[in-house]
DNA sequence: TGAATGATGCGCT
DNA sequence: GCGCATCATTCAT
């Protein structure tokens, strides 16, 4: 089994916009509960420090977005619209807030135990956004923190990168429109929006 | 096929 | 009390 690269710390800690690029094409894998799940990257937005008025960080740290402030390389997760969680992978050094927020994978393993929502749709929509995907995986605020170099939840190069990746603005947020900081795999069914 | 809208809880001013 | 890194449904074209 595996035999696939576990992404280290190192990969984390470095530019958000490079990690960004990067992650595009690597696997998620969750060793969740009822058995073990994986998804292919191919959507994700940057969100960066104390500059970035959109990051959750720009106005300091608080008891919800303390992990950003602390090492790369693990996971940030909060409660949103009072029914939804988003993901996000904690990037750059220690005591530089930086995320990458999770918006859309392909579904790999385990595709049987993905929860699926209120609609029927194909599989290639199962995680075609950050609400959906962590509802499929059954992630939670209970999730927030878990180290990615562990063995519960973490990234693995399978050698699928992107053929090619668009950048546009981030999508649903009010201020920091101008940056072009989101991500995604042009050749994928499964992104959340072109 | 796209725009409008309701659901629903909580963090923060 | 307001606004939110969303989604599924409804209604209009």
């Amino acid at each position: 089994m595996g035999g696939f690269r576990k992404l280290r710390r190192s990969f984390y800690a470095r530019p958000t916009l490079q990690v960004a690029r990067d992650i595009i094409g690597k696997f998620i894998v969750y060793r969740s509960p009822q058995g073990k799940l994986s998804a292919r990257i191919v959507e994700v937005e940057a969100y960066i420090g104390r500059g970035d008025p959109a990051c959750h960080a720009a106005r300091g740290k608080t008891e919800r977005n303390e992990v950003m402030f602390g090492k790369a390389g693990v996971t940030y997760i909060y409660f949103i619209y009072g029914m939804y969680h988003c993901l996000n992978f904690v990037t750059e050094p220690a005591g530089r807030p930086a995320a990458l927020l999770l918006r859309a994978a392909e579904p790999a393993e385990g595709t049987g135990l993905m929860k699926k929502g209120g609609s029927r749709q194909g599989l290639d929509r199962l995680l075609s956004g950050p609400g959906k995907f962590c509802r499929a995986f059954g992630l939670t605020r209970a999730h927030n923190g878990l180290d990615l170099t562990g063995d519960k939840i973490y990234l693995e190069d399978r050698n699928k990168p992107a053929g090619e990746i668009v950048t546009t603005t981030r999508i649903g947020i009010n201020h920091g429109r101008q940056h072009r900081w989101r991500f995604y795999d042009a050749g994928s069914a499964a992104v959340s929006r072109k």
